[in-house]
DNA sequence: TATTGTTATACTCTATAACTATA
DNA sequence: TATAGTTATAGAGTATAACAATA
């Protein structure tokens, strides 16, 4: 095998990086990381609890309370007992959290095609198809 | 564009991934991964004071102290007095250090080149080499 | 007075445990 | 009694501030 650096090495910072400039696009839209997190996943389906969504969005189900308040609040998403069992609560993204989400993600994206746009057409697509798989194959 | 995942969602799981396989591997070695990280930087070359190599690993100065004390009564550094200005600590990796990190490092390339198997040959070098580039891109 | 390294303190994030309400 | 959600507590990791030694 060639010599190679690290791939968390590389990748750690590539991440860090990412994140920052990513909680700088949610700021204009007034929601967090954990937030926008969450209305990702509400904006793919519907949830019956919030054990599942933590587990979906790989968070301790304590963890989004807080988040699940102020999206509620802000009128991002619905929040009520399910009348079958009134101990669970049924999760779904409203129109308004749809709108907030994608315009959200249009920035986001936007910032990160900065980067993208440096890689040649066929080292970008590889890189994207490589780490959509990677990302599967290594678990939620 | 096409529409695709935000990179961050993607990458992110994959370097937790990454950093829990890479703390799994370094244990028999007996150094952290704070450790590891400090020793590769020292692999490098010496460095001149202890902020400076805290910058180099992107950490705070106050953060890598323990990790320096440690390292030093292990024999894996040296970590002398300037004598031309003995406010300052001269940092090198002992030889000792530099095998431990080198078995370190194998350890770890070869469970990252478990997840590296599953992709063509075109595909994985194209990874390595944007990975290389963004992470240069984006800063130390 | 300024700089290097160190120690002490506080803050953020996260996980664990204890509690409530429903079943 | 068991489960979903919530609140309270504690732990790890990190950053900031105060301190000691040297210049």
């Amino acid at each position: 095998m060639t010599e190679r650096r690290d791939l968390a090495a590389m990748l750690h910072p590539l991440v860090k990086a990412l994140i920052a400039a990513e909680i700088r696009a949610l700021e204009p839209h007034g929601i967090s990381m954990w937030a926008y997190v969450v209305l990702s996943a509400l904006d793919d389906g519907p949830v019956r609890t919030q054990a599942a969504l933590a587990e979906a969005v790989g968070a301790d189900k304590t963890r989004i309370i807080g988040t699940l308040d102020r999206l509620q609040e802000a009128g991002l998403i619905t929040r009520e007992p399910d009348p079958g069992d009134r101990r669970a609560r049924l999760l779904a993204i409203t129109d308004a959290g749809r709108r907030r989400r994608r315009a959200a993600q249009a920035d986001i994206q936007e910032g990160e095609e900065l980067l993208l746009a440096t890689l040649s057409p066929g080292d970008r697509a590889a890189f994207l198809r490589v780490a959509e798989t990677l990302a599967n194959n290594v678990g939620p």
